[in-house]
RNA sequence: GCCAGUGUAGCUCAGUUGGCCAGAGCAGCUGAUUUGUAAUCAGCUGGUCGGGGGUUCGAAUCCCUCCACUGGCUCCA
């Protein structure tokens, strides 16, 4: 058989030879460090014989899809030592993730925490040393389904009834045989290095209203080096979470007494978000965008007419009463419904779409009380919201001025990484959504076409749409990998309706105005967080609260620093001078540890010289300079 | 909301199987020191051991309950 590489080179070898088998022709070392193989397009064991003409790639550690079968298979090495460990359990289901592998388990009336860890590792390695091969095996349903009745695992019957005679597998290794379609590596003997990380509980099916089994996580390495790694790799992350350094550089706090997942933002916190705001106040006042403003509560009435009573309202902040009428209030959870109303405040005419208002607008929602994180998920937060009106020919001109928008945001804070995710429709489930097909494959093809033209490479998620309309969205990872959702924009054909929006066309009739949700930001609270973990507390120089430490060497030299502070000010940069009496080492110290992008230390050198000695923060001495050199080197800094 | 874990001074953490008046470092205050590129020295202040209830001669330590936080699950207009 002739099997053609990744490089486009023809090998014959014997027919029925397996991936394995090709790698030791090729070289020994490689052979030694193959996991799987990808024959044909597909990922297959390396010890399955391949029997006719194939391309093939072998995959090494390196290779994301080898790591996900290394892990694979160590999430069955984990539930062999947990087996035998606990015997009677039962097992759901055991899949390789992005760091790592977990398996949900029920362990009937067992409670398992992180106390028990050591053990399983200790079991695991135990079993690794055996290197028991993982040995593929083809079943039958009925010999399946019996396998799992005589050992009363339902959630593995549950799976097999989705499933096709002739298309299940087994994968044995030492005592433990499980229903997967695999890959797995060939023995247990490669996997070196293992750490249990956490325990959690998962729903079964992920559904809320099933049984809660137990989750442990873990991760494995083939050698104790690339642990450590690892394990210091989430230390350093650690050190970049928001809440942490939110605490150290006093941005933001939580207080019992206010209430869980109200932040209270600190002078310096308080200081950034506002920067962050007027930056984004004028590059939309440059886009068009009209500034509005909007209460913080409106009543019932309003949000019944928005549907967001109907959908939410049981598990909302309940209705305010006022005292004497009776009327209930609550406390906005969005915007829109206000913006609606102010569309309304005048007739518009076609000539006066798209319009645009923009509001930082606070809102309140009641997020259960599992879900609040940091500023990443809150109960009171702030929107850089803005709603477009428009007509159906204007949303993909729309579109790309909110994707430039947005990019530009990105870029002035730094977040170079991103994922932009256009969610549509699910094709096979038109009913769930409100709007007709004409409007949607409108709104649906000016988001894809508005992407393409602007350049920005997006994955595309099937019924991933909001209800009322399909969305592009901005996700950022935080410091410890998980993904949050950023800006955002939406297509909304719902408020028009229910608010009965109108504007007078061209040709003197009534038209319903599509209706354009969008963030760059999100929420300020998320944004910020994100941005904190990005820049791991180093803020761009222009959002920086304290910019330069002056740093006397002792109180002499204070009429001069006095005099160096006000030539700051007179440049429009945010200098402060340390005039405790401390050691300069100290107050050195001091300004490094609180991330003053820039320090200048003044003695007598300086004072003589006219000059100011400079220190840039992570950097050290960066020697000296006169104040008209100090102002464009900061210049350069500001404008990077 | 669910599962598991955690909660000691403003911050970071000690506190052995329940047993003198609960400790340290940093921060803060006072004083000395006048300093040259990441921590000067000394003294002092500061805690209803998350809240409440219970067991006990005795609870930071054991039990119950509520609250908050951490990691997941579910949810996220």
């Amino acid at each position: 058989m002739i099997i053609t590489f990744p490089d486009g080179a023809q090998r014959t070898f014997e027919n029925g030879s397996t991936s394995l088998d090709i790698a030791k022709q090729l070289s020994n070392s490689l052979a030694k460090k193959v996991l799987s193989a990808k024959v044909n397009g597909e990922i297959w064991d390396i010890t399955r014989p391949i029997t006719a003409d194939a391309t093939l790639q072998l995959l090494t550690w390196g290779d994301t899809d080898a790591k996900r079968t290394f892990w694979h298979s160590s999430a069955h090495l984990m539930a062999e030592a947990l087996e035998s460990l606990y015997p009677g359990i039962k097992f759901g289901i055991g899949p390789p993730i992005e760091n790592g592998f977990y398996y949900d388990v029920d362990l009937g009336d067992r409670v398992l925490s992180s106390n028990d860890f050591e053990s399983i590792e200790k079991k695991m390695k135990e079993l690794a040393g055996k290197n028991n091969a993982y040995i593929r095996e083809e079943i039958s349903k009925s010999d399946a389904v019996a396998y799992f009745t005589e050992k009363g695992d339902e959630y593995k019957l549950e799976l097999l009834e989705g499933l096709q005679d002739g298309d299940i597998t087994f994968y044995k290794q030492g005592n433990f045989a499980d229903l997967c379609k695999g890959p797995h590596i060939p023995d247990t003997g490669a996997i070196k290095a293992i750490k249990l990380l956490k325990v959690a509980g998962a729903y079964w099916k992920g559904d809320e209203k099933r049984k809660q089994l137990t989750r442990i996580y873990g991760i494995t390495f083939p050698n104790q080096q690339e642990l450590d790694d690892y394990l210091k790799l989430l230390e350093e992350a650690q050190k970049r979470d928001h809440r942490k350094l939110g605490k150290e550089l006093g941005l933001f706090t939580f207080s019992d007494k206010v209430g869980a997942g109200l932040p209270l933002w600190l002078p310096n916190g308080t200081f950034i978000r506002e920067k962050l705001v007027d930056f984004l106040k004028e590059e939309q006042i440059k886009r068009g965008y009209k500034p509005v403003i909007t209460p913080h509560i409106g009543k019932k009435d309003l949000y019944i007419t928005s549907g967001h009573y109907e959908k939410y309202g049981k598990d909302s902040f309940q209705p305010i009463r006022t005292p004497e009428e009776d009327e209930e209030y609550l406390l906005k959870p969005m915007n829109c419904p206000h913006h609606c109303e102010i569309f309304k405040a005048f007739p518009k005419s076609y000539k006066e779409l798209p319009y645009r208002v923009a509001e930082f607008g606070t809102v309140y929602r009641f997020e259960q009380s599992g879900e609040l994180h940091g500023l990443t998920r809150v109960r009171g937060f702030t929107q850089d919201d803005a709603h477009l009106f428009c007509t159906a020919d204007q949303l993909k001109d729309e579109f790309k001025s909110v994707i430039e928008l947005i990019r530009y945001v990105f870029k002035r804070l730094g977040f170079s990484e991103f994922t932009a995710q256009i969610s549509l429709r699910d094709p096979e489930n038109k009913e769930k959504y409100i709007g007709s097909d004409e409007n949607w494959e409108k709104a649906e093809r000016a988001i894809v076409e508005a992407s393409e033209e602007m350049g920005l490479s997006t994955v595309t998620e099937l019924g991933e749409a909001a209800f009322y309309g399909p969305k592009l969205d901005f996700m950022v990872k935080d410091a410890i990998g998980r993904s949050w959702q950023l800006g955002t924009i939406q297509v909304d054909y719902n408020l028009p309706e229910r608010f009965q929006l109108e504007y007078i066309g061209a040709d003197n009739e009534k038209h319903r105005p599509v209706m354009i949700h969008r963030a760059p930001f999100g929420s300020l609270e998320r944004f910020i967080a994100i941005l904190i973990e990005n820049c791991a507390g180093n803020f761009p120089l222009w959002i920086a609260p304290k910019q330069v430490a002056i740093v006397p060497v002792s109180e002499k030299f204070i009429p001069y620093c006095e005099k160096v502070l006000n030539f700051l000010e007179s440049s429009d940069i945010r200098g402060f001078i340390d005039y405790r009496n401390e050691k300069i080492g100290k107050k050195i110290r001091d300004a490094e540890t609180s991330k003053i992008p820039l320090m200048l230390v003044i003695g007598e050198k300086e004072v003589d010289a006219e000059t100011l000695s400079v220190r840039k923060h992570g950097s050290g001495d960066i020697g000296s300079m006169d104040f008209e050199a100090f102002k464009t080197y900061f210049d350069n800094l500001l404008n990077n």
